[in-house]
DNA sequence: TTAGGTACTTTGTGATACAAGGTATTAGAA
DNA sequence: TTCTAATACCTTGTATCACAAAGTACCTAA
Protein backbone atom coordinates (compact mmCIF):
# COMPACT_ATOMS: atom_id res chain seq x y z
CA UNK A 1 0.00 0.00 0.00
CA UNK A 2 2.94 2.00 -0.62
CA UNK A 3 2.36 5.40 -2.34
CA UNK A 4 5.75 6.34 -3.75
CA UNK A 5 6.07 8.32 -7.07
CA UNK A 6 7.82 4.86 -8.29
CA UNK A 7 3.91 3.33 -7.61
CA UNK A 8 2.42 6.09 -9.07
CA UNK A 9 4.22 5.72 -11.98
CA UNK A 10 4.45 2.03 -12.21
CA UNK A 11 0.16 1.88 -12.06
CA UNK A 12 0.01 4.35 -14.94
CA UNK A 13 2.16 2.18 -17.08
CA UNK A 14 -0.22 -0.71 -16.88
CA UNK A 15 -1.21 -1.53 -20.25
CA UNK A 16 1.40 0.99 -21.70
CA UNK A 17 4.13 -1.76 -22.11
CA UNK A 18 3.02 -3.26 -25.03
CA UNK A 19 2.87 -0.10 -26.64
CA UNK A 20 6.28 1.20 -25.65
CA UNK A 21 7.57 -2.21 -26.95
CA UNK A 22 5.98 -1.87 -30.41
CA UNK A 23 7.00 1.38 -30.92
CA UNK A 24 10.75 1.32 -30.19
CA UNK A 25 10.48 -1.77 -32.84
CA UNK A 26 9.12 0.20 -35.19
CA UNK A 27 11.73 2.15 -35.56
CA UNK A 28 14.27 -1.02 -35.20
CA UNK A 29 15.15 -4.41 -34.43
CA UNK A 30 15.91 -5.32 -30.46
CA UNK A 31 16.59 -7.72 -27.95
CA UNK A 32 15.31 -7.81 -24.73
CA UNK A 33 18.24 -6.09 -22.71
CA UNK A 34 18.42 -3.58 -25.55
CA UNK A 35 14.47 -3.01 -25.07
CA UNK A 36 15.08 -2.86 -21.22
CA UNK A 37 17.99 -0.62 -21.81
CA UNK A 38 16.39 2.09 -24.16
CA UNK A 39 12.99 1.95 -21.45
CA UNK A 40 15.35 2.81 -18.86
CA UNK A 41 16.88 5.62 -20.67
CA UNK A 42 13.36 7.28 -20.80
CA UNK A 43 12.74 6.63 -17.01
CA UNK A 44 10.61 3.34 -17.45
CA UNK A 45 11.76 0.64 -15.27
CA UNK A 46 10.83 -2.52 -16.45
CA UNK A 47 12.66 -6.08 -15.40
CA UNK A 48 13.02 -8.85 -16.81
CA UNK A 49 10.28 -10.71 -15.53
CA UNK A 50 7.36 -8.02 -17.27
CA UNK A 51 9.06 -7.93 -20.21
CA UNK A 52 9.85 -11.94 -21.67
CA UNK A 53 6.34 -12.83 -21.13
CA UNK A 54 5.64 -9.86 -22.79
CA UNK A 55 7.15 -10.14 -25.92
CA UNK A 56 6.55 -13.74 -26.26
CA UNK A 57 2.43 -12.98 -25.69
CA UNK A 58 2.85 -10.71 -28.77
CA UNK A 59 4.89 -13.36 -30.37
CA UNK A 60 2.06 -15.37 -29.96
CA UNK A 61 -0.64 -12.76 -31.30
CA UNK A 62 1.54 -12.86 -34.24
CA UNK A 63 2.47 -9.05 -33.79
CA UNK A 64 6.20 -9.58 -33.52
CA UNK A 65 8.66 -12.03 -35.23
CA UNK A 66 12.19 -12.60 -34.04
CA UNK A 67 15.06 -14.01 -35.58
CA UNK A 68 18.38 -15.76 -33.37
CA UNK A 69 21.84 -13.89 -33.93
CA UNK A 70 24.95 -14.81 -32.45
CA UNK A 71 26.65 -12.39 -30.14
CA UNK A 72 30.38 -11.80 -29.68
CA UNK A 73 30.01 -11.24 -25.87
CA UNK A 74 27.89 -14.02 -25.22
CA UNK A 75 24.82 -16.66 -25.98
CA UNK A 76 22.61 -15.64 -29.03
CA UNK A 77 20.47 -12.97 -29.13
CA UNK A 78 16.53 -13.21 -29.86
CA UNK A 79 16.40 -9.85 -31.93
CA UNK A 80 12.20 -9.45 -32.52
CA UNK A 81 10.69 -7.15 -34.84
CA UNK A 82 7.54 -5.91 -36.31
CA UNK A 83 5.32 -8.00 -38.33
CA UNK A 84 2.72 -6.16 -40.84
CA UNK A 85 0.23 -7.10 -38.30
CA UNK A 86 1.96 -5.81 -35.53
CA UNK A 87 2.50 -2.37 -37.40
CA UNK A 88 -1.43 -2.02 -37.79
CA UNK A 89 -1.81 -2.69 -34.43
CA UNK A 90 0.78 -0.31 -33.49
CA UNK A 91 -1.15 2.36 -35.61
CA UNK A 92 -4.34 1.32 -33.72
CA UNK A 93 -2.28 1.88 -30.31
CA UNK A 94 -1.22 5.48 -31.69
CA UNK A 95 -5.02 6.40 -32.04
CA UNK A 96 -5.79 5.18 -28.39
CA UNK A 97 -2.97 6.61 -26.81
CA UNK A 98 -3.78 10.13 -28.47
CA UNK A 99 -7.48 9.74 -26.95
CA UNK A 100 -6.38 8.86 -24.13
CA UNK A 101 -3.99 12.05 -23.96
CA UNK A 102 -6.66 13.85 -25.38
CA UNK A 103 -9.53 12.75 -22.78
CA UNK A 104 -7.30 13.18 -19.76
CA UNK A 105 -6.36 16.93 -21.11
CA UNK A 106 -10.23 17.40 -21.39
CA UNK A 107 -10.84 16.02 -17.97
CA UNK A 108 -8.45 18.30 -16.14
CA UNK A 109 -10.28 21.47 -18.08
CA UNK A 110 -13.05 23.47 -16.30
CA UNK B 1 -7.53 -12.43 -26.34
CA UNK B 2 -9.40 -10.24 -28.38
CA UNK B 3 -7.42 -7.43 -30.30
CA UNK B 4 -10.57 -4.73 -30.83
CA UNK B 5 -9.63 -0.69 -30.45
CA UNK B 6 -11.88 -1.09 -27.66
CA UNK B 7 -9.76 -3.84 -25.51
CA UNK B 8 -6.70 -1.38 -26.38
CA UNK B 9 -8.43 1.24 -24.88
CA UNK B 10 -9.11 -0.68 -22.20
CA UNK B 11 -5.62 -1.50 -21.65
CA UNK B 12 -4.31 1.41 -21.51
CA UNK B 13 -6.38 2.96 -19.28
CA UNK B 14 -5.20 0.19 -16.51
CA UNK B 15 -4.08 2.84 -13.75
CA UNK B 16 -5.13 5.51 -14.84
CA UNK B 17 -8.83 5.56 -13.72
CA UNK B 18 -6.62 6.46 -10.00
CA UNK B 19 -5.64 9.63 -11.57
CA UNK B 20 -8.70 10.58 -13.60
CA UNK B 21 -11.08 10.25 -10.53
CA UNK B 22 -8.41 12.34 -8.48
CA UNK B 23 -8.76 15.05 -11.37
CA UNK B 24 -12.47 15.31 -11.24
CA UNK B 25 -12.90 15.63 -7.90
CA UNK B 26 -10.06 18.38 -7.56
CA UNK B 27 -12.83 20.54 -9.80
CA UNK B 28 -15.88 19.34 -7.90
CA UNK B 29 -17.49 17.29 -5.87
CA UNK B 30 -19.24 14.03 -7.34
CA UNK B 31 -20.84 11.02 -6.46
CA UNK B 32 -20.35 7.59 -8.19
CA UNK B 33 -22.93 7.88 -11.22
CA UNK B 34 -21.82 11.59 -12.19
CA UNK B 35 -18.26 10.15 -12.22
CA UNK B 36 -19.25 7.79 -14.52
CA UNK B 37 -20.87 10.35 -16.34
CA UNK B 38 -18.01 12.46 -17.29
CA UNK B 39 -15.92 9.58 -17.75
CA UNK B 40 -18.19 8.36 -20.47
CA UNK B 41 -18.19 11.94 -22.04
CA UNK B 42 -14.81 12.15 -22.44
CA UNK B 43 -14.28 8.20 -24.00
CA UNK B 44 -13.76 6.47 -20.99
CA UNK B 45 -16.42 3.68 -20.21
CA UNK B 46 -16.36 2.53 -16.77
CA UNK B 47 -18.61 0.38 -14.71
CA UNK B 48 -20.02 0.42 -11.83
CA UNK B 49 -18.12 -2.37 -10.49
CA UNK B 50 -14.87 -1.19 -11.19
CA UNK B 51 -15.75 2.50 -10.12
CA UNK B 52 -16.88 1.51 -6.58
CA UNK B 53 -14.05 -0.38 -5.18
CA UNK B 54 -11.51 2.18 -6.47
CA UNK B 55 -13.47 4.78 -4.48
CA UNK B 56 -13.71 2.74 -1.63
CA UNK B 57 -9.49 2.22 -1.73
CA UNK B 58 -9.06 6.03 -2.56
CA UNK B 59 -11.45 6.93 0.90
CA UNK B 60 -9.42 3.93 2.95
CA UNK B 61 -5.93 5.81 1.89
CA UNK B 62 -6.96 8.93 3.20
CA UNK B 63 -7.50 10.60 -0.42
CA UNK B 64 -11.25 11.21 -0.22
CA UNK B 65 -14.00 11.72 1.88
CA UNK B 66 -17.92 11.74 1.23
CA UNK B 67 -20.74 13.10 2.71
CA UNK B 68 -24.43 11.97 2.26
CA UNK B 69 -26.49 13.84 0.66
CA UNK B 70 -30.61 13.37 -0.01
CA UNK B 71 -31.62 13.52 -3.59
CA UNK B 72 -34.55 14.26 -5.23
CA UNK B 73 -35.00 11.71 -7.88
CA UNK B 74 -33.77 8.15 -5.47
CA UNK B 75 -32.04 6.84 -2.77
CA UNK B 76 -29.49 9.42 -0.82
CA UNK B 77 -26.05 9.92 -2.48
CA UNK B 78 -22.41 9.41 -1.75
CA UNK B 79 -20.62 12.76 -2.55
CA UNK B 80 -16.87 12.51 -2.46
CA UNK B 81 -14.25 15.42 -2.15
CA UNK B 82 -10.59 15.55 -2.53
CA UNK B 83 -8.91 15.32 1.08
CA UNK B 84 -5.40 17.34 1.43
CA UNK B 85 -3.51 13.63 1.14
CA UNK B 86 -5.71 13.61 -1.85
CA UNK B 87 -4.83 16.59 -3.29
CA UNK B 88 -1.25 15.76 -2.69
CA UNK B 89 -1.15 12.49 -4.21
CA UNK B 90 -2.53 14.23 -7.65
CA UNK B 91 0.42 16.35 -7.65
CA UNK B 92 2.17 13.65 -7.51
CA UNK B 93 0.47 11.86 -10.47
CA UNK B 94 0.29 14.94 -12.25
CA UNK B 95 4.15 14.86 -12.10
CA UNK B 96 4.17 11.07 -13.01
CA UNK B 97 1.41 11.65 -16.13
CA UNK B 98 3.45 14.51 -17.52
CA UNK B 99 6.57 12.19 -17.00
CA UNK B 100 4.66 9.49 -18.43
CA UNK B 101 4.07 11.46 -21.91
CA UNK B 102 7.19 12.77 -22.07
CA UNK B 103 8.52 9.41 -22.13
CA UNK B 104 6.67 7.85 -25.09
CA UNK B 105 7.17 11.37 -26.91
CA UNK B 106 10.68 10.38 -26.52
CA UNK B 107 10.19 6.83 -27.49
CA UNK B 108 8.57 7.24 -30.50
CA UNK B 109 11.45 9.93 -31.78
CA UNK B 110 14.36 8.82 -33.90
C1' DT C 1 37.67 -26.77 -16.02
C1' DT C 2 35.90 -23.40 -13.60
C1' DA C 3 34.10 -18.57 -12.78
C1' DG C 4 31.65 -14.72 -14.30
C1' DG C 5 28.93 -12.34 -17.45
C1' DT C 6 25.15 -12.38 -20.71
C1' DA C 7 20.67 -13.91 -22.22
C1' DC C 8 16.48 -16.32 -22.05
C1' DT C 9 12.62 -18.49 -19.18
C1' DT C 10 9.32 -19.86 -15.48
C1' DT C 11 6.65 -19.64 -11.14
C1' DG C 12 4.10 -17.43 -7.60
C1' DT C 13 2.04 -13.08 -5.86
C1' DG C 14 -0.41 -8.65 -5.69
C1' DA C 15 -3.14 -5.21 -7.96
C1' DT C 16 -6.57 -3.59 -11.32
C1' DA C 17 -10.72 -3.74 -14.27
C1' DC C 18 -14.66 -6.15 -15.51
C1' DA C 19 -19.02 -9.07 -15.70
C1' DA C 20 -22.66 -10.33 -13.18
C1' DG C 21 -25.46 -10.31 -9.50
C1' DG C 22 -27.25 -8.40 -5.07
C1' DT C 23 -29.18 -4.82 -1.57
C1' DA C 24 -31.57 -0.62 -0.41
C1' DT C 25 -34.10 3.75 -1.03
C1' DT C 26 -37.52 6.63 -3.38
C1' DA C 27 -41.50 8.05 -6.20
C1' DG C 28 -45.38 7.06 -8.63
C1' DA C 29 -48.91 3.92 -10.46
C1' DA C 30 -52.29 0.31 -9.59
C1' DT D 1 -51.59 0.04 0.65
C1' DT D 2 -48.79 -2.51 -2.42
C1' DC D 3 -46.22 -3.09 -6.43
C1' DT D 4 -43.00 -1.52 -9.99
C1' DA D 5 -39.37 1.11 -12.01
C1' DA D 6 -35.57 3.98 -11.43
C1' DT D 7 -31.66 5.26 -8.93
C1' DA D 8 -27.69 4.33 -6.12
C1' DC D 9 -24.54 1.64 -3.62
C1' DC D 10 -21.95 -2.76 -2.94
C1' DT D 11 -19.84 -7.66 -3.49
C1' DT D 12 -17.96 -11.86 -5.69
C1' DG D 13 -15.45 -14.35 -9.07
C1' DT D 14 -12.38 -14.08 -13.11
C1' DA D 15 -8.76 -12.48 -16.36
C1' DT D 16 -4.76 -9.86 -17.11
C1' DC D 17 -0.60 -7.39 -16.13
C1' DA D 18 3.77 -6.26 -13.73
C1' DC D 19 6.98 -7.83 -10.58
C1' DA D 20 10.17 -10.54 -7.46
C1' DA D 21 12.77 -14.36 -7.33
C1' DA D 22 14.69 -18.29 -8.94
C1' DG D 23 16.29 -21.26 -12.65
C1' DT D 24 18.56 -22.74 -17.26
C1' DA D 25 21.86 -22.24 -20.93
C1' DC D 26 25.60 -20.26 -23.53
C1' DC D 27 30.14 -18.13 -24.07
C1' DT D 28 34.77 -16.37 -22.89
C1' DA D 29 38.83 -16.03 -20.35
C1' DA D 30 41.62 -17.19 -16.57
Amino acid sequence: MENTLDNIRAQMRKGLLEYCILSILNKREAYASSLIEELKAVGMIVVEGTLYPLLIRQKNQGLLAYRWEESTQGPPRKYYVLTDKGREQLAQMDTAWNELVTSIQTLKQA
